[in-house]
DNA sequence: CGATAGCTTGAGAGTACTCAAAGTGGGTGG
DNA sequence: CCACCCACTTTGAGTACTCTCAAGCTATCG
């Protein structure tokens, strides 16, 4: 997942309809909190759909420098290869269950055209999502960006409390700062400086209440009030 | 074309096989610089492989800030749709050819399984590409970003003098800064810092000599020297 | 040859970073 | 069951890098 302010023209989160295509190959795999699925570098033998729990994908430069790429929420494809290789080290941060399809179904489509089909659009999205996120990268403010990721979050998979909305935050400060392209103080600060303003209370290291919405999604395009 | 230090994992550049999969459906589509192929939010009616020249992806927020997606040089495709429709605008920087597919091919793809099969692993290799291109936005410097820039340039399309290398830069300055996340004038000024460190001499504004490659590519990592 | 858009350079400001220290919370072992 | 420990988070102070605003420069095109 690429977390990002939608814009009008890019899709709206929907469970890929993997799921049900066809027979699945594999029962679906397990991870316990900090289990490595795959690390950059692997050969792809398999793809995964996310069926329950978080993962984490992320690069490595090699003076140590991190950039998590994507969180993987459910419903999100995992392990799209390039030259058969994985391109990220993925962890899970949850209790994660997967389903696996061979890779070699993106080699030969004929053998189940939906399935293949399904792929190409998992990966078209992909692309959509992470041209958001580019944008967010290279051109938002630590506000704006931090903003931004916890309105994605609470339309994706936050909780409805009435007038205010929960959201869950498996992942570190430090996951978090290296997604956003920020350090950890950095991120800490920004979620200060939103609280104090009244915008969100946290009620635990992972748990943020959003009180202001409409507020939250102001500062994530920059208005400054 | 999403410029970056290929890593060993990344796949190096090949002119993607589809100029002769298939009978083209139509005939070459021209630009001339500055005329736009698409806007964001157009209906994806073809997909486009550059054929010569070179195109640039942009997007834009509501307040003006620009984020350079991507530059599209030859054997780059264009177009790939989520939802329908196109998710950058796309402008012609040079005199460009490019090769149009209707975009129909990605829903039915037995009407041309190579064809289908080739538009595919493009967009798996763009996602790749796109991986790499985080972490410059994310993690680099603005000396690291321009160097990385002009590294990939001078591997890619860049002319062998010898001892050093010539690259051409169709692009404006401020296309370099939204492309890096900077502003034209730290783009400039990391033009002539390299300049004054003898790395590089700027033969005009849209021609750069890399004369110490070796040193760029150090720079591009982030070592100092 | 002058106008203009794009590029470069300069000075100063601001945001995010670095380094450092204190605070918090979960987990383990006694 | 409690206390300690360790990793993570928060806060603080100072720095540095990049940005902003502004002015001069260059090249291209009428």
């Amino acid at each position: 997942m690429y977390v990002t302010i939608p814009t009008e023209n890019s899709s709206t989160f929907a469970f890929l309809p993997l799921c049900g295509t066809t027979t699945p190959q594999t029962i679906q795999t397990h991870l316990e909190p900090g289990a490595y699925l795959y690390y950059e570098g692997d050969e792809v033998e398999w793809l995964y759909q996310v069926t329950s729990g978080v993962v984490r994908l992320t690069r490595l430069l090699s003076d140590g420098r991190r950039q998590v790429i994507a969180f993987g929420y459910p419903g999100d494809i995992i392990g799209f290869p390039a030259s058969g290789n994985h391109h990220t080290d993925c962890e899970a941060l949850t209790d994660t269950y997967l389903q696996p399809y061979r890779r070699s179904i993106l080699e030969g489509g004929a053998s189940d055209p939906k399935l293949y089909s399904a792929l190409l659009h998992a990966a078209l999205n992909e692309i959509s999502a992470m041209q958001d996120h580019f944008m967010m990268l290279g051109r938002k403010s630590a506000n704006e960006k931090l903003a931004s990721f916890l309105c994605v979050l609470a339309a994706r998979v936050g909780t409805d409390l009435g007038a205010s909305r929960s959201v869950n935050l498996p992942m570190s400060r430090s996951d978090i700062a290296d997604f956003l392209g920020l350090t950890t103080e950095t991120v800490s600060r920004t979620f200060t400086q939103l609280r104090n303003s009244k915008v969100i209370t946290i009620e635990n290291i992972h748990t943020v209440i959003i009180h202001r919405p409409t507020a939250l999604l102001a500062l994530s395009q920059g208005h400054h009030t």
